[in-house]
DNA sequence: TACAATACCTCGTGATATGATGTATTATGT
DNA sequence: ACATAATACATCATATCACGAGGTATTGTA
């Protein structure tokens, strides 16, 4: 997918991701793989700034001799997915204005 | 609206906004208003952004004493609508996720 | 005993949106 | 007549973001 598309659903994208339970940075990626394309380092960008936001909270865990940080989704975290619904409304008037002006001609 | 989530869909908004007919800055901002906020600076960077990229022409022409640049837009400008629209279904995929993950719970 | 897979991380770069700021002219209200 | 708003353009600095390139270390597997 185009980049520029990508950006400000990433972050939802995460969150919802670790909705259910609580994942680890390489299950995310794998579990998002069919719906969107990310790389390691954009993740872990993402982890990090959802954590500083309070999004989600973190615990290492050893996991078959390998360490593990299991994120977890806060309150805050389920409340911006929420948030993203509502905006979506907005998104999607614009989605209608640009299709309308694209057809009509 | 979220700031992350215009990111990417402004450029096609633009193109939109002159798709029917040719427009100036001043106007584009003031048809794009009730759909998108979006400054001077802003649309300006884009103008010259789409510029670059031949997605649209220039004319400078006077009106009222006053200087306009109207800009139209061009066969690539088309394109890249209908590529936002084709780029679109992926995004509905992804939202379709995020609310999925949300809802069952 | 290589190599892939798992699992984490940092840094630099390019792209982007935007507020602040600037310049000029025309229209409008008092 | 004079101030203010509206019109119309532009640049710059800043903050944010996605991501490739690179790094470290362990566990499976061919």
């Amino acid at each position: 997918m185009d980049i520029q598309l990508k950006l400000g659903i990433l972050d939802v994208c995460v969150l919802a991701a670790i909705m259910d339970e609580e994942s680890y940075g390489y299950k995310i990626i794998k579990d998002l793989n069919p719906y969107i394309e990310l790389s390691e380092s954009t993740l872990y960008t993402i982890l990090k700034r959802l954590e500083a936001g309070n999004m989600l909270t973190v615990r290492t865990a050893e996991h078959s001799g390998r360490l593990r940080k299991y994120y977890r989704i806060t309150e805050a975290g389920i409340k911006r997915i929420e948030e993203f619904k509502e905006e979506w409304r907005e998104v999607m008037t614009i989605y209608k204005f640009v299709t309308k002006e694209g057809t009509n001609e």
